[in-house]
DNA sequence: GCACACAGAGCTGTATACAGTTTTGAATAT
DNA sequence: ATATTCAAAACTGTATACAGCTCTGTGTGC
């Protein structure tokens, strides 16, 4: 054992707050969290600390540690910057990937993307993710990919909801329209096609965000990540 | 006094890692900077520990906290991410500001910005950086925001650099042009003049990085912040 | 002259203790 | 019932102690 206390602590009580295991709005104990994590409070509130920076935890000094909000506008506003973000990613990669990493990207696709059906909600959406994270490290630039992926974990519980609500997955064919835009690289085509993808999800951002509020608040709807995606209607 | 401490050491380190008064590269000595600041290791390392969730340090088990390096890709790569967040956050200005609020901006712009022979780099840089960031919060978009002001801190001492290599000071002229785009809401003119803006900055990034390495370095030049620009030249 | 081993100093990582503040909840007054 | 007060409990913020690891530099062998 006795691996890096700080940066597993950091992972642990991340995935706690990207899940919403901790509820939004509450007071974290740090004395009764470290008692659960087997670990003291001064590597918890260094994590702690990492996770304020990341905007996961709130920090009010004095009262300490919340978990963020889960609020309509913030949302709203992570998948705007999320679709600027990725919009111009696949314009930089239009311009910059090298035809293998394409291809690569290309077979990742087809390779875990047939048909999502059976697959947990998570699985669903980490493979989503996979693909838009795979474009943003084509666009060549450490710092967008970064950028996204905390934009990811910010919204990835809003992401669960939302594929839970919608059983139609229409993701595939539209992921397989930008990577064929990718390969011919028509970067307009490949913007288009990726900003247009992302502005549908939007749509369903606020119904997904009610639905996640009472989730959250809900027992029983803990497990919204683990839900086995049915089949598709239509 | 005994105000939030944590909040002040995250500040004053912030501000040495911004400015380069810690080198590039060096470990960071818990001890003695305590010891400087008057405070004891434990708050101290947790302000690190936003650092270095916002990039500014690199945290290497068991070795501790070392200032981020000054290397030209990341730079770059900066660069890239603030001209795409930028251009986006004028476009959504442009359609989403009040006619007061750019009103605002304007009067901002003429009543500070005439000229800034006589400055000092650092308030040069300073009230770029207000008028690009009065952009993006136009943008009514929160987190657009919060990323660029990250990005500002971590490209700051390369535009203090920038700033006084570059004597001829064509920024306020240029930001004239975008303003005037933006009140008449001509969203393509805007970010065709802000993109170009800063990519015009782009191409003396690499010099300044160079520059910028060798002045960290150099004993006497720890004062680039309050060099005072000269008169323009032609 | 160079590489390597080893001991000592120095530094980091974490637990714990304690002071000071905030929150809680019961008791009292309205 | 509702609001208020106040004391106890709980919690946060920071300093400090110490174990264990890392680095430094000296000395030894080649």
């Amino acid at each position: 054992m006795a691996g890096p206390r700080v940066d597993d602590i950091y992972d642990q009580v991340k995935a706690m707050a990207v899940s919403f295991r901790l509820r939004p709005g509450d007071r974290l104990n740090e004395v009764a969290l470290s008692k659960d994590l087997g670990v003291s409070r001064t590597p918890l509130r260094e994590a702690l600390n990492r996770l304020v920076a990341e905007r996961l935890f709130d920090f009010r000094p004095g009262q300490g540690f919340f978990c963020r909000p889960l609020d309509p506008q913030g949302v709203f506003d992570l998948f705007e910057l999320r679709q600027i973000i990725e919009v111009a990613a696949v314009r930089a990669a239009c311009a910059k990937a090298t035809d293998d990493e394409l291809q690569m990207l290309r077979d990742d696709l087809y390779a875990t993307g047939l048909d999502i059906t059976g697959l947990t909600v998570e699985e669903a959406v980490s493979r989503d993710e996979a693909f838009h994270l795979g474009i943003a490290r084509l666009s060549g630039n450490a710092e967008l990919l970064q950028t996204l992926t905390r934009i990811n974990e910010r919204i990835r519980y809003i992401r669960w909801i939302s594929m839970s609500l919608d059983r139609v997955q229409r993701s595939k064919s539209e992921h397989k329209r930008v990577m064929q835009a990718l390969l011919e690289r028509d970067a307009d085509e490949a913007a288009q096609a990726l900003g247009a993808h992302i502005a549908k999800r939007m749509d369903q951002v606020q119904d997904a965000v009610r639905h996640g509020i009472s989730s959250i608040y809900m027992e029983g709807s803990q497990d919204i990540a683990t839900r086995i995606i049915e089949e598709a209607q239509g």
